[in-house]
DNA sequence: TATTAATAGTTGTATATACAAATGTTGCGT
DNA sequence: ACGCAACATTTGTATATACAACTATTAATA
């Protein structure tokens, strides 16, 4: 299906506009696919991102910057983000020894446990939207992505 | 900028992780310049996707059901989009006499006038991020992404 | 022509997001 | 050591989104 069949759109676009049209709209369909995947474990997708942070700091804590720098919407709210997970016992939160200014963040075994059960969803997810073009095929766009965000003002 | 330096990933993603990525934070990257472009018209995205569609319909009303049809995210609430651009008088809102169910949704002049001029700046911003490709790679992105987001069951 | 089903849209409510202001802590210059 | 800027996080508040329940109208059918 075409950008221009997903929005009914009558008038010929160039593709500068399709361009824009197919990444938000790409996004849309790898998002509300994720989101019915994580859906029966009372995750949402940034609180899913921030236990994936927590793991890959391999049993060292984060700190509450460190957490939004690693997250792609950077204008997420962390606490509140961390408050959740809390709540659900997936991390722990103390005050840094060091600079009382931070925060430690952990992911407990309960939040690593969640994270096991789910990763061979998250593989399948991948798979799914992957296998539709071949492997060179994947890595061009992945190419081409990073090339068209770049700004050489 | 690859996407392993966005989110300062230590470890190894294979392409299929990658694309996710590199798509959703794409998405993140245009909608935060667009956002920053709208911002003093007092516009949300959504809203002026509402507006666009209705410029689109070319003096023909659209009910509900049309808009949120041709809008990118089908789970926008239509109702209070179109209530949000009545504040403004940027549309109007009546009952269709042929079936009392539908409402039909018109975009007024000064709708019109606020996309005029907002149609060189989103011109502009579709330009800056076409530019960084060729347009054979722009074109090729395109064909990239609706092939990738075709499930092939 | 009642009854029921389907359609179109609205509303309620809980949660999420955006963004600015506030709080507490540390580091720096004098 | 004092005052002030910088840093890290939290909180307040307004708006947006998600999703189910509800209302009103029309279509289907027995």
């Amino acid at each position: 299906m075409t950008i221009e069949e997903v929005i009914k759109s009558t008038v010929k676009m160039d593709n500068a506009k399709k361009v824009i049209l197919n990444i938000m709209y790409t996004q849309n369909v790898i998002q509300d696919h994720f989101n019915e995947l994580i859906k029966p474990y009372d995750l949402s997708g940034e609180q899913y991102n921030v236990l994936r942070i927590l793991r890959g700091q391999k049993g060292n804590p984060a700190n509450m910057c460190v957490i939004q720098e690693r997250m792609l919407a950077k204008t997420s709210n962390t606490t509140r983000l961390v408050d959740k997970l809390l709540l659900k016992e997936f991390v722990t939160r103390n005050v840094c020894p060091g600079n009382r200014r931070k925060i430690e963040v952990l992911i407990t075994q309960k939040g690593l446990e969640v994270l096991k059960e789910l990763d061979p969803k998250v593989d399948e997810h991948e798979r799914l939207f992957a296998q539709n073009i071949s492997p060179e095929e994947l890595e061009l766009l992945n190419t081409l992505l990073e090339k068209y965000r770049t700004q050489q003002n």
